[in-house]
DNA sequence: ATGGTTTATTAAAAATTTGTAATGTAAGGA
DNA sequence: TCCTTACATTACAAATTTTTAATAAACCAT
């Protein structure tokens, strides 16, 4: 595991280093958040134990900036500041966990380890979901309420394209792109087509439609 | 969302209950450690706050239990016993955090949004590998170490059942069962046609064959 | 070695899936 | 209202995938 320790007190620092180095992680670190920062944005760590009051950035800014650029890293301040006030400010701003100081290594590992067990950030996505509809990409099953719909591969392939856009009105030129791959227009009326089959599957048995035609525009999977 | 709580001190009972209440979640409770358990076996629970002192069962006890059943739901421990060593045995019990009584509702909601807010239970399985051998089964790629390989739907769920079984032989039966649904004897050689269009794809341009035959059992994909 | 048996390979037939085109229907503007 | 255009449906054709069947090769016991 790659961790970052950003932490102005030498002791501290040397501290936490040596207890993340000796079970095993490879650890950076900087004394200043503005370094921290630039060193969180521009690698990839696992965790980040960010000091609250840093010169510089201070702790919770830079969580903030992360955030910001939808950085999804476990964060773990470590403050002085205890009060509760202070400690709900520090987990408003974004970061995972908030550990008041003086702590001991063995907790700091446990907690570091909890934020570290989470499923890494590229969690796929298995289970596309849009009201009573849900697809299991890994098992390829489609079901709409108990019932269970058969489909084709290509009309696989076609919603999950619109219950990736759930509520978003896809274009003919989306689906030719994504759910065909084809770059050009094939002059035909194959989407037409498809649409008629997975709306045959997909809505026929039930009394509110769910993919709906958007007139001069293309179609629309509701999200209701 | 669907929250439980476990608390033996009435008071802290409906000061949590009103505030997560308020904040528009269901929320069920019990003040018994083993109806606790029982609770949040039965039912899907998006959050548990579990009081580490409580008749019946202890708190820890709870978690150890629920996470011995591998259930992955947040876990968060309220507790007055706020010493580091206490603590950490909290934290390695299983739980996903530690917040010590007396606290602020404000706090404890921090807390349960950051837990609520992971990615879903529905860790699935979504990348087979063996050796050089790596099969997506969200975006249906299969690679050889660089080079990737383009399977049929058939092939595809023959590969996929032989990497679910790497290093196990697998028979003639289990895969008419499980990669074509056949429940009786087909009388044909589809498995062996099958099997030799795999081998052209999979191991022909490469110099250690992982799909070897085992005469009279089965077949058997290599683990290394 | 030889014959019987199991597995491999190949080509072609069958089945399935996908695309085309013709026809029918609904929507909106003149 | 009528006419144009966009979309829907249907039946069929084309392409792809899967299965069959025939033949070849490999393995093992005698």
């Amino acid at each position: 595991m790659k961790i970052l320790v950003v932490e102005d007190d030498m002791e501290t620092l040397e501290f936490v280093k040596k207890g993340f180095f000796e079970e095993g992680h490879s650890v950076d670190s900087s004394a200043n958040g503005q370094e921290g920062l630039l060193m969180a944005s521009t690698s990839d760590y696992d965790l980040i134990v960010l000091d609250r009051m840093l010169p510089g950035l201070d702790g919770l800014s830079v969580v903030r900036t992360l955030r910001a650029n939808s950085s999804k890293v476990p964060i773990l301040i470590l403050s002085a500041l205890s009060e509760v006030d202070q400690r709900v400010e520090g987990l408003e701003a974004g970061c995972d966990d908030y550990l008041i100081k003086p702590f001991a290594f063995s907790e700091l590992k446990a907690r570091c380890n909890i934020l570290m067990k989470r499923p890494k950030v590229s969690v796929q996505i298995t289970l596309l979901e849009t009201a009573s509809l849900k697809m299991d990409l890994v098992n390829r099953k489609v079901t709409r309420g108990e019932t269970e719909i058969d489909l084709k591969p290509r009309e696989f392939r076609l919603l999950e394209f619109l219950l990736r856009h759930a509520g978003e009105v896809v274009t003919r030129t989306m689906l030719l792109e994504h759910v065909w791959d084809y770059h050009f227009d094939p002059q035909t009326n194959v989407i037409d087509v498809h649409i008629s089959r997975l709306r045959n599957k997909l809505d026929k048995d039930f009394s509110n439609q769910l993919l709906e035609t958007v007139r001069g525009a293309g179609y629309r999977l509701s999200k209701d």
